[in-house]
DNA sequence: TCTGGGGTCCTAGGACCC
DNA sequence: TCTGGGGTCCTAGGACCC
């Protein structure tokens, strides 16, 4: 077995904000926030207060008054996190790449060369802070789940090693919310049985626990309450969907809104997919109605797709069946579109699948070659002048982009 | 003919994570 | 002026096949 504690999860702190404060040294020490309509990111400072991500400013400002927006340097977020995870590269071939601002590591096979995990850890703490300039996490344990752990107790700035040893110890005393999987209404269950502390979790008897949560989530909670994960470094993680959205304020749900819109999301959605050669065969549009509550609508097609065109018409027709299972709703809030079970398309089978695959299945609609030539010429354009240069203009959205672009290109995974 | 059972895919909804 | 954007995985019922 592996009894070594190899595995370094390294996490940069409250990322977008620490970047703002080292860009703008001025802004050191002080509550900050990234965004304005909405909290995109916040400082340490910020988060005492009581401040969020996801929160209106306007919230956001009432719990903190002398709360600081600003815009954000969202092209320095991908650069300076490139940057830091790239230092764990010289210690190991085996990273795994998280999101813009974390990562796993496992170490077991470099100590001969670098020295152990530990001396490891701290030197990749104290490079990103010289070479980077900002705070990182790293949490050091025998299993990716602890590991990730120990990164959040480290937190702000610091670095938790956790012996093998004395591992179930350490693990059982902290909170059930600290694992992965525990969000909010798993908490809530929980507690509501009397469990509170992952050593609760552990000697809750197994009956209970999956009449409460399921038995595939109650297996895994309980497996890693006893610090068995039986996951390793994963490479290269490929995404299994691609997706989109758009916040709309408060729209009646009509032709004149929500045909733009969904065109707007299958450009995005489908630009990304013919980029990598990539299309998917399962469509799902999600509305979601001015009480928040959101459903969802999907088609499995026989071929798989990447023509703009396709996506927003079976879109569309998704929405409207939605629409009309919820006749009395008054107002939609937000149309989604999200493209799955992707497969990688050779350029020829790409443009057959871009073409037949939509004729087949609607053979009404505008030839399947024209829209082949229309999104490659659009795929081009924007190769040579960036995405800017060309694209679907509505006026429906004018004004209601609420986040910036950059957010949402951070956002998105690698396909 | 009737009955049981397993496996897999599709769809809708929900929880969670960054 | 209520409440962003991009993802993953699990559940449960029904269809369908063997």
């Amino acid at each position: 077995m592996d009894g070594e504690a190899t595995i370094l999860h390294a996490d940069l702190d409250a990322f977008y904000a620490s970047v703002e404060q080292m860009l703008n040294p001025s802004l050191k020490g002080k509550p900050i926030a990234v965004g304005g309509g909405v909290v995109l990111a916040c400082s340490y400072e910020a988060k005492k207060f009581g401040v969020r991500g996801a929160m209106t400013g306007r919230e956001a400002k009432k719990l903190c008054p002398e709360l600081i927006f600003v815009p954000g340097h969202f092209n320095e977020y991908q650069r300076l996190g490139d940057k830091a995870i790239a230092i764990l590269d010289d210690y190991t071939p085996l990273v795994e790449r998280i999101s813009i601002d974390e990562a796993f590591a496992d170490v077991a096979g470099t100590a001969h060369l670098f020295g152990p995990p530990l001396a490891i850890a701290q030197t990749v703490r104290r490079r990103v802070r010289e070479e980077v300039g900002l705070p990182i996490s790293i949490g050091v344990a025998r299993t990716k789940h602890l590991a990730k752990i120990g990164s959040q107790v480290a937190k702000p700035n610091g670095l938790c090693f956790i012996d093998p040893a004395t591992e179930l110890d350490f693990l059982h005393n902290l909170p059930v919310g600290l694992m992965w999987g525990v969000g909010p209404k798993t908490e809530a269950r929980l507690a509501a049985i009397g469990v509170t502390t992952i050593g609760q979790l552990a000697a809750t008897p197994g009956q209970s626990l999956e009449r409460l949560l399921g038995p595939a989530a109650s297996e895994k909670l309980k497996a890693l309450s006893f610090n068995r994960d039986p996951r390793s470094i994963d490479m290269d993680r490929r995404a299994r969907s691609a997706g989109a959205q758009a916040a709309l304020g408060r729209k009646l749900p009509i032709a004149s809104v929500i045909r733009p819109t969904l065109r707007m999301l299958a450009d995005r959605i489908c630009s990304r997919l013919r980029a990598k050669s990539l299309a998917g065969s399962c469509v799902t549009v999600r509305v979601r109605f001015a009480d928040m509550h959101a459903i969802t609508r999907s088609l499995t097609l026989d071929a798989p797709v990447a023509a703009t065109g396709i996506v927003t018409e079976i879109a569309e027709d998704l929405v409207t069946t939605a629409l009309n299972d919820h006749i009395g709703e008054r107002y939609i809030t937000l149309l989604a579109i999200s493209v799955s079970h992707l497969a990688y398309q050779p350029v020829l089978q790409l443009e057959l699948s871009m073409g037949l695959a939509g004729e087949a299945r609607r053979p009404g609609t505008k030839r399947g070659a024209s829209r082949w030539m229309a999104d490659k010429a659009m795929d081009k354009v924007r190769g040579r002048f960036g995405w800017e240069a060309i694209g679907y203009a509505n006026v429906v959205l004018e004004g209601t982009k609420s986040v910036p672009d950059g957010f949402r290109e951070l956002a998105e995974k690698e396909l």
